[in-house]
DNA sequence: TACTCTATCCTTAGTGT
DNA sequence: AACACTAAGGATAGAGT
């Protein structure tokens, strides 16, 4: 048997990727994996799923379950498109349908946005908070006389508790030929998750609509592209 | 505490799943999931995705970036039908002004979503740095002898820069009846007054989670002056 | 109803063929 | 380019809140 190593998968951060290769791989194997999961919901859930992707090199990708083309009709005839003279009627729903979305997606992104800013002044005060409680991590010049004499109080005790340290390393190190570090249990749990921005960023190109307009006909059936045989095949759904 | 047993998650067989609110959770899950996937995938590789979901309740849910309606027009003019191929060229310039702006506004709102995130990236970083260079502040257990030998060098000095000061303010309030704040030249720039304010939180732990860290179960910013009075702030200066 | 938590399953980045 | 493999990272079913 091969021994096979691998450093496995890496965290990569949710940005364009700037290498062309690494691109296309990535492209490729995301595009059949939301296929997959979309195909999945549908079973799952009996629902009716329409997507299109374009490539980087603009080519058009569909799903569909039934088809992209039913879907996207009924997707448009509940938010008719504005059209040449017939529909003028619907023009203004799809206007207001058009203005509606955008505005929840504006409302969304503000308010992400304001949470930004709430974190940040949080930070913020935390720092303050941090530096009036912290007060002997000042400069020393800073420090009133009393202060002046609690440090040097504290760093005496520190002072021993460090000797103490390191005759214990020293003889460690003189029984055990050994180690530099001298590990001690570090409980350090909690608080690495707030650097975590990744659901902010991800956030921001998800744009997810709940659409209720009503309204009516209009115009469309789409006809089957030539890249969904390679999809369907996958996932036998188109 | 309550203890947390879970069995976790369980396989599912991809079939439609009977009980309706099981299938109703689900299909808001994965519906994010996908969603999520989709953005992924719209930011990773720069490409144009649009998604429409018809819900077991018969909503639809779409997901498009840069929006739907774009998309599906691009769709379908490269796949003209009879019907399709004569309005849509019309789409686009029947745009009006007010989705245009906001349009403007939501690009606008995004880079600043871009923005904020890249700052929070930064911070990490800078903490990550600061972490690496300012070993000395690491809980005293995870120094090796020599780090702690240092330390022992510079607390000394310390000491002696604070004796020196101490007895300064002493004849200065003698004098003068006492000023609480005496400015100076910065004695020991290189260790002291090195908390910039760029400070995070976290690092609260690290300093503090030091000797005594086993009575701290510390994955709280705030309970801090349990430590005041003993060695574990002085820490924070070395 | 909509969260949170966690154990588990699934996806996929990196690598080699 | 397309597939195979591995292991880390991410999604999520089920249960609790």
């Amino acid at each position: 048997m091969k021994r096979k190593s691998s450093s496995g998968r890496q965290k990569i951060p949710i940005e364009k990727i700037p290498k062309k290769s690494h691109l296309q791989v990535t492209f490729s194997k995301r595009r059949s994996g939301l296929f997959k999961k979309a195909s999945e919901l549908c079973t799952l859930c009996g629902v009716e799923i329409a997507i299109i992707v374009f490539s980087p090199a603009n080519k058009a990708f569909s799903f569909g379950h039934p088809e992209v083309e039913s879907i996207i009709d009924r997707y448009i005839r509940r938010n008719p498109t504005s059209e040449s003279g017939i529909h003028h009627p619907l023009v203004e729903a799809h206007r207001n349908a058009n203005v509606r979305e955008l505005n929840m997606q504006l409302t969304q992104l503000l308010g992400q946005v304001e949470m930004e800013r709430k974190r940040g002044e949080e930070l913020d005060q935390v720092r303050k908070a941090r530096q009036r409680q912290f007060w002997w991590e000042n400069p020393i010049e800073e420090l009133g006389f009393n202060e002046l004499q609690q440090v040097l109080v504290s760093m005496e005790e520190l002072k021993k508790e460090i000797g103490k340290m390191a005759s214990e390393m020293m003889m460690m190190e003189h029984n055990s030929l050994a180690t530099e570090n001298v590990g001690g249990a570090h409980i350090n749990g909690g608080l690495l998750g707030r650097y975590n921005n990744n659901d902010v960023f991800e956030e921001k190109h998800v744009i997810f609509n709940s659409i209720n307009a009503a309204s009516s006909s209009s115009n469309n059936i789409l006809p089957q592209h030539a890249y969904n045989n390679n999809l369907n095949c996958r996932h036998g759904y188109l």
